[in-house]
DNA sequence: GAATCTATTCATCATACCTATTATAAAAAC
DNA sequence: GTTTTTATAATAGGTATGATGAATAGATTC
């Protein structure tokens, strides 16, 4: 069942994070801001200090802030922010879509993670990832042709191919893109025969790990990549991306109002 | 004496934070056991609650930690840690020359981001780009010949090519590899004619880089760290590395000793 | 086995006071 | 007169305490 379903209230520090952290990942506060001092911002949102204090802590530790004596709460250019904390990439993830630099970052790493992460699986599968890589994947004809949710199978069959290829790194460079082309994904599937176009690109890769064929493997998830890039293009225009990150500047205070 | 003997005292906050942390990241206490109570280690620490609070809030943030009313506060285990996290980084780096997983995971992805950075940067860099990195280059021919420090010529070399790929993942990855990478650096730069030996490599990615010729920089990247890890291994005898990652088991609540 | 109670532990609040840092002004040096 | 140095004050975060609220694992009861 869905994690949050009778709304398990969140804590007052949650909400906080959530609103200063949303902001600042969807650009409503800029990088080089300073964020109102504590006193203000417990008067905006109407919690005590301790509240501001710990919720601004959470955001330090993941790189969007720093905080300085006498001077105040500073937001933290992109280049500093640790890209691929969750809820980072959660917060972001809503304007992925729209952010050229970003979907086009994304999916360069994909072409550099996700062939080394089936390259690697490979190498390494044992007897019970094959297996698990091969029901995986059945679950997913069954998706196609009956009935059954096709994105979660879809999933299933990435974690296995994650959990086999047994790189911590790897692993969760692969977790954070896969969070951010969620979007991307859901955009694919409701494409008529757009999973059914997939199918036999991921029963290619599944044979060629199940044969410890690491070169075929990499060559397959390539050419899966393709054409999940070439259908993404049919359905969504794309602009022209700038090259650079654009670069953060002033620094003087800015309201932060909430809802 | 003067309470500030020109170190700039940390803040408490901070001390907590670093030692909670590097005892988590070497493992002295182990995913899946709990911290002691807030009440207690405010004892231990000789600190308030607050700075236990906050410090714990920051390592919660970094994915090491997870609280919960009643219950207390679980060590996660590595897998849910944010692994490129500048400070678990910095606290893993001591075991990194130790632990033969970390070390294999590591060298893996080297391979698989460092050619990929290459690359894009030999499709990217513009005029001022390559002047930096030629200029980078030339430092570390000075080095090796006459005088100058290596590390910090290499370093900007990397830093280059970096700025220049243009994308913030791969910076990012990059960034965290190499911090955990420089210990073995270290090692290297004390081989006699260990630099020199890899001069010749860094030129052909330069060259390569300036001619925009993205196949060759991304063959010489690789090359680059065929060199780096022959000189490793004449070095450090390896270990052989268990292939999975170690799991979690228990949940007692266990000490944390503080100096 | 389900409902209830209870002790534990984190979450929050309010109110202080301490301390580092910066800006400003005053003093000293040139 | 201009520059450098030094004192001072104002700011905003850092820390300490004590009290209360809220969630929940686990024992108790029915």
């Amino acid at each position: 069942m869905s994690p949050r379903s009778s709304a398990p209230r969140a804590t007052f520090q949650e909400q906080v994070l959530d609103k200063l952290g949303r902001d600042i990942c969807t650009g409503r506060v800029r990088p080089g801001q300073l964020l109102p001092p504590e006193a203000e911002l417990c008067e905006r949102f109407g919690f005590s200090r301790i509240v501001i204090r710990e919720a601004i802590k959470s955001l330090a530790a993941k790189g969007l802030l720093e905080v300085s004596r006498r001077v105040g709460t500073l937001v933290l250019e992109p280049t500093r922010w640790n890209l691929f904390d969750p809820d980072i990439i959660g917060w972001r993830a809503e304007s992925a879509v729209i952010d050229p630099t970003l979907q086009r970052d994304l999916m360069e790493m994909r072409r550099i993670i996700e062939p080394a992460a089936v390259r690697l699986a490979a190498l390494r599968a044992n007897d019970e990832d094959r297996r698990n890589l091969r029901s995986a994947y059945m679950a997913m004809v069954r998706a196609v042709a009956g009935k059954g949710d096709y994105v979660k199978a879809d999933l299933a069959f990435h974690t296995t191919i994650l959990s086999a290829c047994g790189n911590q790194f790897v692993r969760q460079m692969q977790d954070a893109m896969a969070a951010l082309l969620r979007v991307s994904f859901d955009v694919i599937t409701q494409k008529p025969g757009g999973p059914a176009h997939s199918l036999p690109m991921h029963e290619a890769v599944c044979e060629a790990i199940e044969q410890g064929d690491a070169e075929a493997a990499e060559r397959a998830a390539l050419i899966l990549i393709d054409g999940a890039e070439e259908d993404l293009r049919e359905l969504v225009p794309v602009r022209p991306a700038e090259t650079r990150i654009a670069p953060a500047m002033p620094a003087p205070r800015v309201p932060v109002e909430h809802s």
